[in-house]
DNA sequence: AATCATTTAAACCATTTGGTTAAACTATAT
DNA sequence: ATATAGTTTAACCAAATGGTTTAAATGATT
């Protein structure tokens, strides 16, 4: 019954193996046989962990959606200022899209070819957007930043964030084919890039 | 030989209902039975036409990214105002966008998985960034705009326009469960937001 | 009428794939 | 030592899938 007390963390290795290929290849893309060997196991062994292909998906999409949500969320505190909230959002944010650059991508294509599942978790995991709202209105109220509708404010970090990473082949391709090391720069460039553009257009007038 | 003499535009039909199952499900998603269906005909009239899954499929994904990158380069001016340029380059992708609302989403994803296939196409359409490059340079140099690296600027419009469609079932669920119409509204409201955005931060400081 | 391209229907094939089963082996814990 | 959980091997199954084939229609062209 219980798999915890295994002297080898098997279940463990199965889970990273799973998210190793559901990143890299998509739920139809990805193979059980591809996941145990990556896992060092046999596929009899992954169905005796996780009966399906389909369970074993959503743990690991669970999950990856879960991490970010969190990282999002440690950002937000419903008082402070807009311009800290910024600085550490991209910090953290930049810090675990560097470290898991397939994760958008595959969280995105997900949830366009099954929006269905988005039922399943959006109860457990949820975004602390009130949150965010009352901070970027008490910030508009204070006369810190421009009025400016909140949902746009979070896409806009998201989306300045996350794109270069999802467009990454394209990008590495179109920008950078002649020095391959440009792309890697240009991510590390971007963190500063982003705080100064937004510090900039949130600015209230003088 | 020559198909384009037949009476029903019979390969017309073919590759608008590929483009349909492609993009909603990829490569790996899409079934060419239902391709066959969506056009009306049967599956070996699909092979008649196009040999191969892969053919067809290779059909479609070219044309899908030589329609955007056309999009873009219209926009693209070597010599004129950045302000004239952001706002027609805003103003053509999200019309684009508007009407191929997951386009972008299968474009990413499969660079993603397959990486390898951007050579097949980087050689018959290109971006074109050094005018793109000279035109910001020069609006930097004329004290239109403050300094910054051209590269940053195309990702950061590409990510603002962009980014909504990847994640729209996503922000769909988070911020306008309660409203669906919110959704719709947001996307609307987008292209002046993006457009005074990006003003208010390349102006130059007074 | 005869030729040629287009289209259908239906059966068929080889391969891949998710999943199962059964027997045996190994290490651990009691 | 004996039971138990974990693990392997290998064969197996059913369904799905890309693709082929054949024979028969249909339609247009000449």
């Amino acid at each position: 019954m219980d798999k915890g007390k295994t002297k080898h963390n098997t279940e463990q290795q199965i889970l990273e193996a799973a998210r190793t290929v559901f990143i890299r290849k998509g739920l139809d893309g990805a193979r059980m046989q591809e996941i145990a060997d990556e896992a060092g196991i046999n596929k009899a062994l992954l169905h005796y962990y996780f009966r399906s292909k389909e369970k074993l998906f959503n743990h690991i999409f669970e999950n990856a959606l879960a991490d970010i949500f969190e990282i999002i969320n440690q950002s937000i505190h419903e008082e402070g200022d807009v311009y800290v909230f910024i600085e550490t959002f991209v910090d953290h944010y930049l810090t675990i899209l560097k470290k898991n650059p397939f994760i958008p991508n595959f969280i995105f294509n997900e949830i366009n070819s099954h929006p269905e599942r988005i039922g399943l978790f959006s109860r457990k995991i949820k975004l602390n957007i009130p949150g965010f709202i009352r901070m970027t209105e008490q910030n508009i109220a204070q006369k810190k930043m421009i009025s400016m509708p909140p949902e746009h404010l979070i896409i806009d970090l998201l989306g300045m964030c996350v794109f270069p990473y999802v467009a990454k082949p394209l990008l590495e391709d179109v920008f950078f084919r002649d020095h391959p090391a440009g792309a890697d720069n240009f991510l590390y460039e971007r963190k500063q890039h982003i705080i100064y553009f937004f510090k900039k257009a949130l600015q209230p007038k003088q």
